[in-house]
DNA sequence: ACCTAACTTTGAAACGATTCAATTTGGAAT
DNA sequence: ATTCCAAATTGAATCGTTTCAAAGTTAGGT
């Protein structure tokens, strides 16, 4: 169908050997030959047939990142992080959706495993890690995005919740809130749980100061809504005057049940702080504010690694943990 | 590194032939070889190298998806409809995001004619017809999303924004409202102004009932909010009883300037239709009933599109409009 | 004019799978 | 025991690149 570089040598009047230097190595090429070469190709339209590459040279100049949520605002700004490091570095990056499924996860594994990819950042839903070894074992290395290893082998980005909390918490303290709330859960969840426990830990310093914890069954609107209305339903004297939400969603369900209604007042009656800093933030009816998390450059540092991993295999693993940042707006 | 053919081969004590027909045409292979072949498959844990096979069948078995916005729900799911589509047929889907962004739109193109992809799905972003026309002469097919073919020479999948425009407007008229309003805008994207356009026809077949139009720059919260406060500041006698909006950030951002500072009722004293059925509808400060695209299906319409023009490359491009459907929640 | 060193170009081998014509095997029928 | 046929198996050729040792070319110094 399409022309292959023995069809551009003819044209050239050249060898195979000669083409294919102009494509990968130019300089070993006269300049007068390259010139020739090139417009034979661009005349053939000739496209590296890249099956053919991969078989001889080994190595696969793709690298795969696998999410299980791909609309989640964090997990898209991440890849576009991760892509525009891999551009650079001459890599591209295919995205998988693993959209929560078990299944879909191991087959993309199976299916990125038969393409040698160069290597995985995977963002893990199920048990994967033991499957992970065994690939990394025939020389395909992954990352771990906002999830750290268990048995250390891999490396790994993500952030620090415990240190995110106490952000938040200090935040509503330094504004002279001393009754304060922590909305989210459940508290399983390994992230909501270390934001709960900075924030503690941070009313450790804060003499006088007390947080109740709201615990909901998920970081949901709807039950950031609800947990709002029992809030709401509290007297003046025990009614928190700040909240610490576990996430931007719960924190939007908070603003809904307090100011929708028109009784609270936010922030002048209720503080409130969210996590993530999502779009949404922005434009909640109160512009919210909330701890980010670098997601584009958490990306950029998964891209890294796994290069450092794919040059070197026996590259003891590196556990990144990036630090997590205010942002005031209004709610706050 | 990784076992290849011929190391089962070996470790079964048969031909390289037989392995590969164990693989691909098991039926051949009396019961007993293949018994033997598999196990020595699952000893050397053989993975088939899908550059190897590729190059020798000359096609792929991925499709690629090329999306300009991968954050945006509609194209999530359409992501999903297409992977679902895809699996049973035995294909795999990659997906790429084009970041709105010309460059990236062509060289993600250029990545996936190098890898001779079985067919490309894409939502444009830029002037890509041109260049899909030479992919498909070169025996890449493409589908378009979303969008129609200007030339009539791709298939395409998209949504009647026309009748989805009609089905708003008529659900209201049906609410015994008359004085209605259209938000949304700039009105030059043409899913905004065929929304409009339905609007306006239905009212034709409606006398007594107005639809004035409220356009915005852009389709987002913040426009939404600001049309929302003009709304607000008009006259009882002149104020629309019902509101159409382009989009549903437009609708949450009309429903966060009438109804957060408590002054209006949805929907007694305005209801208000959204567009796209995002998520977020159910969740807005009062649920938002809203125009939902068939999202998942649209992705596995265009899949099997795609893979009749992988079959039959002559075949005449198909058009498939889908109809949008009305999902009543409580704003309207 | 000749030698050398540096630079160019060549062409065959290799990557790992699939295909298919040719060969071998195993039974059934005689 | 012999013949014959279908079923099973073999192995060489092939896909399009990259690599690299070997051969060829050029120019500079004497």
């Amino acid at each position: 169908m399409s022309a292959s570089i023995k069809d551009v040598a003819f044209h050239a009047g050249v060898s195979v050997g000669t083409v294919s230097n102009v494509l990968n190595h130019p300089s070993r090429v006269s300049s007068k030959t390259v010139k020739r070469v090139q417009k034979s190709i661009t005349e053939l339209r000739f496209v590296r047939n890249d099956a053919a590459r991969q078989l001889r040279a080994g190595e696969s100049r793709t690298i795969a990142l696998l999410v299980f949520d791909a609309a989640n605002p964090f997990f898209t700004a991440l890849a576009r992080g991760a892509e525009d490091a891999a551009t650079v570095e001459g890599y591209s990056v295919i995205l998988a959706n693993t959209s929560e499924s078990h299944e879909r996860e191991h087959s993309y594994l199976d299916l990125f495993e038969e393409q040698r990819v160069r290597g995985i950042l995977i963002s893990p839903y199920g048990e994967v890690e033991e499957r992970l070894s065994t690939l990394k074992k025939f020389g395909i290395p992954s990352v771990l995005v906002d999830r750290v290893s268990e048995n250390q082998e891999f490396s790994s980005v993500s952030v620090d919740d415990h240190a995110g909390g106490t952000i938040a918490l200090n935040h509503l303290l330094s504004l002279g809130r001393t009754r304060l709330g922590f909305v989210g859960g459940p508290l399983e969840i390994p992230q909501v749980a270390d934001r709960l426990r900075g924030a503690q830990d941070a009313l450790k310093l804060a003499p006088g100061a007390t947080l109740t914890v709201f615990e909901t069954s998920a970081t949901t609107v709807l039950e950031g809504r609800q947990a709002g209305e029992r809030i709401k339903a509290l007297s003046p004297a025990e009614r928190p005057t700040a909240l610490f939400a576990a996430n931007d969603l719960v924190a939007i369900g908070l603003l809904q049940a307090l100011v929708a209604t028109g009784s609270l007042r936010v922030p002048d009656d209720i503080a409130i702080v969210g996590y993530d800093d999502i779009d949404f933030a922005t434009s909640a009816i109160v512009p919210l504010t909330s701890i980010r998390q670098p997601s584009a450059l958490m990306g950029e540092t998964a891209l890294k690694l796994l290069r450092e991993e794919a040059l070197d295999p026996s590259k003891k693993p590196r556990r990144v943990v990036f630090q997590p940042e205010l942002v005031i707006r209004e709610s706050a």
